[in-house]
DNA sequence: TTGTACGCGTTATCAC
DNA sequence: GTGATAACGCGTACAA
């Protein structure tokens, strides 16, 4: 591949002259900077990234780690990322992390060896020796993270209001006359979404509803998992008149279930799920859900990392993005 | 951060014995190796990538371009291929490629402006200049190609004997009686699933059946491009008694349709999808496909590209997966 | 406005 | 076994 110094003896120039005009820096005569524009042009010319980080210290590249790829939401927001970020010139590392274990720290150890710029990370955990090490890195390598957990940290987070969303939902299936509403939430260990199940006892209590704890299931976010919590719900001896789930795919997990026996449904039980999935519109019947505001929060995520990059480096910035109600037809 | 210059000058020695030790090759007294490591240890030493790749021209880093990540394939397939690429010292940038415009072949450039190791590439694209342009790249930096339409190009290849699949599946559908067997493909310019279509065709031929250009749609790969599809092909003067589709996904549109419409299946019209997602199991009725192995494929692709990165970097090597049917509701 | 010269941290090739 | 030294491609004072 054509290097600098190829370019500045084509362009009948010096390589700090090419230099000027690749990093745009520096005065160029018009003439001149045409003429070797049109040489790298020619030979397709791409400044060399060890020799520019060695420089610059900087890499141009981003680290992502996700815990579970098979969620659609991480596909679905890193389009839009990897979009952005090819636009300002950055390339992004995924690492898929594994939740239970160490990888976590091992990939993050891996990324920095590598000089990435920053970090970008959907995490299970959070204790405290791991929220720590996170801090200390954010001093030299921004650190955004993109689960509510994170709130208050200490890093920088961007994310949806997932307690607001829920509680806004739970509201909205008291109005609609339901009193037994069941809740689907995350494992324990995996407390991602714990946030959205809060909104739920919040707005039970704020309602003055008896909060049942046999209509209160940990499940593990796959859909057969939202099946099984639904027989269990529904064979109790006090069946509810809804139920919630804490993502989607649960939600349709439990559509299953309810169809498999014929429920009727909104009537006999209605249902709510989380996430807004594309797939969401198409089942039977169409899911009412808890739609994040997917392009704004991918958009917000990588355009405040590069931020962070490219001016603070240590600031602190954190937001978190309302939810908006999808109301189908699970729902009264 | 300390260099190794730091390290050769509190251990006393030069930086060639240092680099000797870092990257354990050569001859070095076991104890100037101790006191060295020592050393190291105690300023946590890790060199520099940017230095290290400048030198060798290696980054352990390896590209790979998705022209669409909503597929589920991908990510099936990269869960498992990033696991070894860790276990193997590597990580992966990953592009998500626009299949319209010159988005693949700027990705590339950047990805080699980085220094890759290898490249893995799937596909919507295979003109000529493109395939030219590859060939020339693989000279220096190898790439795999996952997609059966690169098999005969001059570049390396893994991936799922797609026609076969398709031609055993439709064979399957003519001994349940079906005769008139419609066939949902992808857009012309997105020949990924080509092959597929071309088992199809081949099946019909070989079974002397004719061939209705009426019962061959063209569709974007979406699910709600296969409810169209299905839509058409059931509106028209002579329906089919199946439908196949180049892809899953597309496979639940045609069942949506066929659902919404009251049509019974298998009996009014069979379905048969391409692909074995995890969903697949769970339509209404569990959908007929053809699976690929798709751990096979994944581990089989990363091993090949780090043997060629780090063994023969010119070889070619081609192979092809075969398909197995799963037979579920949707057929007779 | 442009060119010269040097250094960034490594590895590789010598010579010792 | 070890050390000096030359690259690798780029950015940047400083000189012209």
């Amino acid at each position: 591949m054509a290097n600098i110094k190829d370019i500045a003896k084509l362009a009948g120039v010096s390589k700090s002259t090419v230099s000027r005009v690749v990093s745009n820096n520096g005065f160029v005569k018009e003439e001149t900077r045409a003429k070797i524009m049109k040489v790298m042009e020619n030979l397709n010319y791409r400044p060399n990234m060890f020799a520019k980080g060695m420089r610059t210290n900087r890499s141009f590249s981003i680290g992502i780690l996700f815990p579970d790829l098979k969620n659609p939401f991480f596909t679905e927001w890193y389009s839009i990322v990897d979009t952005i970020s090819r636009e300002r010139g950055y390339l992004n590392y995924i690492c898929v992390t594994d939740p239970k274990g160490e990888s976590e720290e091992m990939r993050i150890d891996d990324l920095l060896a590598r000089s990435i710029d920053g970090i970008i990370i959907f995490s299970y955990r959070k204790d405290d020796a791991f929220i720590e090490k996170l801090r200390k890195i954010n001093k030299l390598t921004p650190i955004l993270c993109c689960d509510s957990m994170f709130l208050d940290s200490g890093l920088s987070c961007i994310c949806a209001d997932g307690e607001k969303g829920t509680y806004n939902a739970t509201q909205k299936l008291i109005e609609s006359g339901n009193r037994n509403i069941a809740y689907i939430k995350g494992k324990d260990e995996f407390s991602v979404v714990d946030n959205r199940f809060e909104g739920y006892l919040k707005c039970l209590a704020d309602s003055s509803l008896k909060i049942n704890d046999a209509h209160i299931i940990s499940a593990n976010f796959t859909r057969g998992c939202g099946y099984k919590a639904a027989e269990e719900l529904m064979e109790h001896s006090n069946p509810p008149d809804a139920i919630m789930a804490a993502t989607d795919l649960m939600a349709m997990g439990v559509l299953d279930y309810l169809n498999k026996k014929n429920y009727h449904i909104p009537d006999d039980v209605a249902v709510f799920g989380y996430d807004n999935l594309v797939a969401a519109k198409n089942t039977s019947p169409p899911l009412s859900t808890i739609a994040l505001p997917f392009n704004e929060i991918a958009e917000k995520s990588i355009n405040t990392l590069i931020k962070l990059i490219e001016e603070d480096k240590t600031d602190i910035v954190v937001e978190m993005f309302d939810c908006e109600l999808k109301m189908r037809n699970t729902t009264k």
